[in-house]
DNA sequence: CGTGTAAGGAATTCTGACACG
DNA sequence: CGTGTAAGGAATTCTGACACG
């Protein structure tokens, strides 16, 4: 029951094209990684790696950032999202552990 | 009704990148491009886009030339799919003309 | 035919820093 | 705080060619 990672989440995409896709310039790219709203893989040699979900976190953190919002306030609202999605998980796990289809 | 396109259709990948993920040297790539097997789009200044849809298909030349598939027939077996992809569209299109649902 | 390699040049990316505000 | 820019270096990519077979 393995999860393939959709094209979605592969981190295929150097910064330059990553800037073209947003608009975004390579500065503000590096700026929101350094303030960890944004994680890309790196290469063997230290090139940043995007996949096409980190294109579009960066293009809901530029409309964010358009309406004046900080990046602390970003940073924020995704620690609250992480820990919502923890507690569903753990939820959903309990639910299972006394509800859950028996294994054959 | 617009088709937009997929993550597997769009050309944001580099030539190195391709090269890790099909284990293909980059020689080798750009070669069956020479043949006219895969078609990369180009940035500005010239490098290779590659999509997730032709990292597919390079690994499936690649299985072909283990196969001791020479280029020249992995090429035809092309032209014969798209031929019939643009039978099968005409025929769609004659059908919907007569017995297509009505415009409003 | 299919692929490796050395060659030289141009463009990319990286980091750390100074600047402004 | 958020972003621009100049700086120097390292790695990437490109093309055309020679090599082997």
């Amino acid at each position: 029951m393995e999860k393939e990672p959709s094209y979605k989440d592969k981190k295929v995409i150097s910064i330059g094209v990553v800037s073209e896709l947003t608009g975004l310039t390579e500065r503000k790219i590096r700026y929101y990684e350094e303030k960890n709203l944004i994680f890309p893989e790196r290469s063997n040699r230290g090139y940043r790696k995007y996949s096409f979900r980190d294109v579009e976190r960066l293009m809901d953190i530029a409309d964010q950032r358009e309406e004046g919002v900080t990046t602390k306030e970003i940073k924020h609202e995704l620690s609250k999202k992480e820990k919502n999605e923890a507690k569903q998980k753990m939820i959903r796990g309990q639910l299972n552990a006394r509800f859950g289809v028996q294994k054959k």
